[in-house]
DNA sequence: GGTGAAATCTAATAGGATTTAGAAACATGG
DNA sequence: CCATGTTTCTAAATCCTATTAGATTTCACC
């Protein structure tokens, strides 16, 4: 539920530990917001909610955020943020002579377990992405751009390894992919099925729609 | 002051005749809502901008449709309504002996072809279906059992005559097909891609991914 | 043309939510 | 324990938009 401090945005000029009482609060705040954010989208998120979620009144949301619509964006982009790295760790850890498929294949379990179990951030960046003003999606936007090319690459990669059918269009099938596994967030519910069956099934969907014969 | 047509369902016992200007009118602002719906969402959309587009002003649309709210779940239920009667026809009109996995392949066409082009409705219902308060879903989500149902009966019984692994689990399978093509209203651009590819690669998605070998 | 209902408009109301203002509590170093 | 800056609160202002009220136009039909 919680996602551990991910040092949000920069330390800007804050000169103050990172754990500062201060610091904690904010932190305390914007896991509020994400919270309240993947259950009740962009519409049905007050500031209210928020603060009561947070332990505090709502006008002290403002001593850290600057608008509703900041402490917004903050959360979006830091939901799209923790996926991609997380991602990325994951892969990384991968030896090196690791088949192009099976990166796919950890990438969409990692992808997958992040967004329902780890994180709200991940849930409320991919819930809202489409509902926000337009104004608010230019921060996130380029973090979604980089894990999109992060998908790109890993398609590319393994369709020129011969692993996936020369003639698959990987740029839409990855589009679906992901669009597969973002919409989960809309169905999926822990009390009524297993998350590794959820995200077996994904995998036998990209191993047997994309892979070589 | 009072309500010329059943505000809800469709226009069953109304005695005007069904082109009067007064149904016009409500069609139009039913109309207009969908379009912007299915841009701005559910939060963006105010009854300023519905009434603009339809030409009207916003206290006119209470003529029409008791609140806000009642104007949105009409639209969500419409475009629920509307996609399945597309995707049951198309089938319907397939000759008896036509193999299953051809009609998961018509259905997948008729789907992606009917929310994208087709329909504002159906866009609108997709993209906000998770986004507007409780009391909205209940006549909506109705319409998209009968849908969930319909796509579930195309997959056992494709199953059942062995043209889908035995070993896939089919709901969970079905589940991610159908996110994948609602989330393509959240990135295609008909611009930049072909429709006509788009379907041909969902559907290999499918046929590869669920096929018997 | 006159008449009454239907349809739509202008102008005002109301309620909820964000956002400011300014005071109180708190912590911290001297 | 005092002084000073930080953090949070209460109370109130402001804004936005749905909604209502009441007036006005449109239009079918006599």
């Amino acid at each position: 539920m919680e996602t551990p401090a991910p040092a949000t945005e920069r330390p800007d000029d804050a000169p103050a530990t990172a754990t500062s009482k201060s610091a904690q609060t904010r932190q305390r705040i914007l896991d509020a917001a994400a919270e309240v954010l993947s259950r009740k989208g962009y519409a049905g998120t007050r500031l209210a909610d928020v603060a009561a979620v947070a332990g505090v009144q709502a006008p002290a949301i403002y001593y850290y955020f600057s608008s509703r619509d900041d402490l917004v964006e903050e959360v979006m982009w830091v939901g799209a943020h923790l996926v991609r790295l997380h991602v990325e760790e994951v892969l990384a850890a991968l030896p090196d002579a690791t088949p192009m498929m099976d990166h796919l294949m950890v990438a969409v379990d990692a992808h997958l377990r992040f967004e329902l179990q780890l994180s709200d951030y991940a849930t409320a960046s991919i819930r809202n992405a489409g509902h926000v003003p337009e104004q608010l999606r230019v921060r996130p936007a380029a973090e979604e751009a980089l894990y999109s090319r992060l998908w790109r690459d890993l398609f590319v990669a393994a369709q020129q390894a011969g692993e996936v059918r020369a003639d698959l269009d990987v740029n839409v099938f990855r589009l679906l992919l992901l669009g597969a596994m973002n919409w989960v967030v809309e169905w999926w519910n822990p009390r009524t099925r297993s998350l590794d069956e959820l995200v077996a099934t994904a995998q036998a969907m990209v191993r047997n729609g994309a892979a070589a014969r």
